[in-house]
DNA sequence: TATTGTTATACTCTATAACTATA
DNA sequence: TATAGTTATAGAGTATAACAATA
């Protein structure tokens, strides 16, 4: 080998992303987006986003909780949710009734067609995390819940 | 009670979240969101966001790596890649020297300064992953990366 | 003809300030 | 004075179309 040759650039052949594969918060991430991605797409179906569906479970789940109660919940800002809440009662999913004890606060409410769809969405997501889980076995999945509830409860 | 009295709407005290709970899909989500919010928060001590973290690791494991083998393994599109390496060279962390088999593209390279400091946000990073699996074994931890990857890897 | 890198641009998501009605 | 809901708006993140240079 010629010994002034200045030493070439090197290409790339295969990434090797071993070291970013060793963090916690990557992997995390890498599953979420793969469960979301499935998640958003199925949805869709039902014309829901993610967070639709958050919603509206958590109305189906808590009749009467307040626009307040949901943004806490789900660490939304006030702001983000008025369009939500305005977009799925003209889809006729949910209702407002007046709070029993405070007169600023509505009470959300599901509609007769919200129940079904909720019923139905909900049966997807089962669905979901079936496939989502496939690889696991049911202890698998029962410890894989309880370590992720580990780190994000304090 | 008077019989002609309308159903009360109901106040909903204490919400109930333990549907979400009961989805891998929520739980993975909020771990992620998490160990990310710490993790954004302490790169940008370095004025680093975690994709330019990850940029500039890839980069650091892999000398010469181009812009499209960055785009592929991070999933990000071409023309937001653009701005971050633009940034990052004129912060003179990066260098952009000539492929040595392809004319169209450059390969990416640390500088000294580079260098250093993602020495630097590697350690920190390592104190993360410590902070963030702090309630979990040596052994519990492994298992949660390993049942990760069973989901997003096919 | 296909691919790398780039520009321009649009769309979504998220965050903040400020207002009203009520507590 | 503080809080629930709302409006307007700004910023960040993400996506597509189209182009020049090279394979």
């Amino acid at each position: 080998m010629a010994s002034r040759t200045p030493a070439p650039a090197t290409a790339v052949e295969q990434v090797d992303t071993s070291y970013l594969e060793s963090l916690v918060g990557y992997n995390a991430r890498r599953a979420t987006l793969v469960i979301m991605d499935a998640f958003f797409r199925q949805m869709a179906v039902y014309g829901l986003r993610p967070v639709d569906f958050s919603v509206l479970s958590l109305i189906a789940h808590n009749p009467g909780i307040t626009s307040r109660q949901l943004c806490t919940s789900l660490s939304i800002q006030p702001p983000n949710l008025v369009g939500m809440i305005n977009q799925l009662q003209r889809r006729e999913l949910i209702t407002r009734r007046p709070h029993p004890h405070d007169g600023r606060a509505m009470g959300l409410h599901l509609t007769a067609t919200g129940k079904k769809l909720v019923k139905q969405a909900e049966v997807t997501a089962a669905e979901l995390e079936d496939q989502a889980t496939v690889r696991l076995t049911a202890t698998e999945r029962r410890t894989l819940m309880q370590l992720l509830r580990k780190i994000y409860i304090p």
